[in-house]
DNA sequence: GTCGGTAGTGGACGGCATATACATACGTCT
DNA sequence: AGACGTATGTATATGCCGTCCACTACCGAC
């Protein structure tokens, strides 16, 4: 129970954990400055000696999303290197999506793609990328090092598409036995298949 | 050139049709109820005369776009009713996403989802995903009404995920050429080709 | 014409992001 | 050990925002 000190010693990296913690239950929208340095302790000016406005900040939290992401595809080497392989992956993503929707919003989300204004965050994004195009390849897909890259966005996109439609309620309409799962769609889509 | 009156008239649609337009070169973020009322030329308050809040506002905007793109979907309807339909409503979609990245973001938001509260949302939905099921049963997928609606959440997830991923920028890293179109992905995917 | 309800106004409140000016504590050099 | 520059926080203020409340202008029915 260290007493109040003027300075915090790790304001950083205890607002970007705070604002994580704050996206489990709130909305991105919903998110404040404010209320993150109110969760760490600080007054509401204080993040400004880190980040240099609220977005810097939002980017760091969605590099981080990006890293525990690329750490779960990683985490699926034990289903080996073949299709089994590329549905785990499906499964892990949407698995993140359902847990840190708010998180997946913000990693995602317009505000923060404005130019190269965050570099960490578009690196931290291309890294889990590559984990995903090298898990293609393989795969035996036999294709080409393009064709490779188009079915890696193609599996991205059905799996973002489905996960993120799901966590926003655009299902909702839907019971539940008739959705396909994460496995499902990762198996129906191949590259060339038709 | 009427004249400034106290009426305006027909406020409500006015507000809709503000709000559409300032979402055209607007993130949903930085929207706000205070500019659509200066837009129409009307008071910071008047909006509430016909929408509970804001996000009643959102929502009718918001089922304006689902209409919008049933009538997109209904427009292909040229294209006959095999496969190529199927990819014509993916890269109608598509340029809809891609035309109002906006509104897309309002309508499948997590802000409007809340609960029925917004009853006339959901509806304009739901009636959007019955044309796409028509049309993957029309296509002769043949298989049961509940795989048509599981291909069909399928494609819906393929290109909304790759569409909204693209107009957000997340594929900003790879080169156009590299990317596959929207007929691609819906050729690539299909129930139970595996 | 007057009367009631509907549509719009004006001002206020608290919260927000952010800017500027100021205060405090730490590290380091001596 | 002492002093001082800098890194780190605080205080105060501006201008937006959504929304509440009390008030007013207009319209149509009688």
């Amino acid at each position: 129970m260290d007493q109040k000190r003027y300075h915090h010693g790790g304001l950083r990296v205890a607002l970007i954990d705070a604002t994580r913690r704050l996206l489990l239950d709130r909305d991105p929208e919903a998110l404040s400055l404010r209320q993150a340095a109110r969760e760490v302790g600080v007054s509401a000016n204080a993040p400004y000696r880190h980040f240099a406005d609220k977005d810097a900040l939002l980017a760091s939290v969605a590099a981080e999303g990006f890293k525990t992401l690329t750490e779960a595809f990683r985490a699926t080497n034990g289903e080996g290197a073949g299709r089994k392989r590329l549905e785990a992956i499906g499964e892990a993503y949407n698995e993140f999506a359902t847990t840190e929707p708010g998180l997946v919003r913000v990693m995602f989300g317009p505000r923060l793609r404005a130019a190269a204004r965050h570099p960490g965050l578009d690196e931290a994004e291309r890294e889990a990328f590559a984990e995903l195009v090298r898990a293609v390849e393989e795969s035996g897909n036999g294709g080409s090092a393009e064709e490779a890259i188009r079915e890696a966005v193609g599996i991205w996109s059905v799996i973002h598409g489905f996960a993120t439609l799901r966590a926003d309620g655009a299902f909702g309409f839907l019971d539940r036995w008739m959705l396909p799962t994460p496995s499902d769609l990762v198996r129906y889509f191949r590259r060339g298949s038709s």
